[in-house]
DNA sequence: GCCAACGTTGGC
DNA sequence: GCCAACGTTGGC
């Protein structure tokens, strides 16, 4: 098994909204690394669900792969916020993932307190720059957070 | 194939 | 709202 972690605006999409529909597609993403995570994902596989440009930002919840990838559609929407208009309707470049609620947290894991847990100071979201949406961590690093709720 | 200009991300 | 860092675009 392997393990992700999913950044979210929670204005967008929360982890309380996934919580309210159980599953969801994880559409929008048009950056090809974090595409190519998705495209390793696995039925399963386990997700840290984080909230960047929030008030309280960092881990959220946890979520699980519910379906591996295939072409997200919006890409072709012309109506879609995420439409690409360099591709041709049709075209499979864009994929994503569906993904089910776990849990929330009771309290979000602040990404402070993750900059002061040493055993996550590897971990993607912390290295200078890092703007990856989709990221893979470590069992380790997956359980150390499980650990901190 | 280089690289400047531009748009976006995301923490602060 | 600011701005550093990054990915993408497009002219050459």
């Amino acid at each position: 098994m392997n393990y992700y972690l999913m950044k979210s605006e929670p204005d967008c999409f929360s982890i309380d909204d996934l919580k309210k529909k159980k599953v969801s597609s994880w559409d929008g993403v048009r950056n090809y690394q974090a595409r190519n995570f998705m495209m390793q994902m696995k039925r399963g596989d386990k997700i840290l669900f984080y909230h960047s440009s929030a008030k309280e930002i960092g881990v959220a919840g946890i979520a699980e792969v519910s379906k591996e990838h295939f072409p997200d559609h919006t890409a072709w929407d012309p109506k879609n916020e995420h439409f690409d208009s360099r591709i041709k309707n049709g075209d499979p470049r864009w994929q994503m993932v569906e993904v089910k609620f776990v849990k929330k947290f009771p309290e979000i894991i602040t990404l402070e307190k993750i900059k002061q847990t040493k055993e996550l100071k590897n971990m993607s979201i912390l290295q200078k720059g890092s703007r990856l949406s989709v990221t893979s961590v470590t069992q380790k690093e997956f359980e150390k957070i499980l650990n901190m709720e």
